[in-house]
DNA sequence: ATGGTTGCAAAGACTTTGCAGGAGG
DNA sequence: CCTCCTGCAAAGTCTTTGCAACCAT
């Protein structure tokens, strides 16, 4: 999703389009990672100060729960947030430093039908994490 | 991994088998669902009112190191724990009414094999939800 | 105009840490 | 006995809320 439909569709759904918005959502847009709220904070003071980190937290919820991004919890009390894209993913989560790999093609188009047919779910969306140690902290000494 | 194997895993360690942690991995071992920190608290605290909520969570944070429990991120900027190598089991959830169906043979045997290999990961646990209209809902009318 | 927004400060929720007394090996 | 453990209180994180001024529509 561009940021022209991210707008419109802000406006469409009673949602003003703020300058502060507009900042995060482009930030948001143009990452390819998983950031927490404080990343987010971080990059966005950066390039305008006068943004407070309530703001985020608040422009987050919002984009949250219009399905514009997509929230997946780490391991270290903080979520993530990440411009959810066009392709359906799933997440691998290092339970050990917080990273977040998303990965494509879960392919359960047969456990969703076996699951349909058993209960009668009209079934829309599905996410699927894993969780682990990855590559790096498998090989460090455990504390 | 049952109570006798655990408490000798917690003194190999060397980590001390005290009554309160007794009690907290007595509780884990028998619960087939995910628990909050604060959840396992108020439980044990009914069984034994002079345990503390700290108690609970430098409990949680040995039996996870030492791969006794797992945890994961179910609700709201909670972890939840469960014992570790019990038979893993996805969520039907209904966006409509709330209602939570379990199932379990959920074989992401050959994803997950792929993404070690890919990625490099030790995969400990997953979490499958599925989301969408329950039987009884997808009939009624739509708001 | 007017109703949603913003930043600040403060509160709230969840978790960790410092410390003195206490229990396990 | 020595060391680790416990509970309390306090501090530390992360997130939300109340409020008066502010801005998009």
């Amino acid at each position: 999703m561009d940021l022209e439909a991210i707008t419109e569709r802000l406006r469409h759904e009673g949602h003003k389009v703020t300058l502060q918005r507009s900042i995060i959502i482009k930030l948001i847009a143009e990452s390819q990672e998983h950031l927490t709220p404080s990343a987010i904070y971080k990059k966005v003071h950066e390039l305008s100060p006068d943004i407070g980190e309530v703001t985020v937290y608040r422009t987050l919820n919002i984009l949250f729960e219009l399905g514009i991004v997509c929230s997946v919890h780490t391991g270290h009390n903080t979520q993530s947030y990440i411009g959810s894209p066009s392709e359906h993913h799933g997440h691998l989560i290092c339970q050990r430093c917080g990273k977040v790999i998303n990965f494509t093609g879960c392919d359960l188009a047969k456990l969703e039908k076996r699951l349909i047919s058993e209960t009668g779910f009209i079934i829309k969306d599905h996410h699927l994490n894993f969780y682990g140690d990855c590559k790096e902290c498998s090989r460090k000494p455990k504390i």
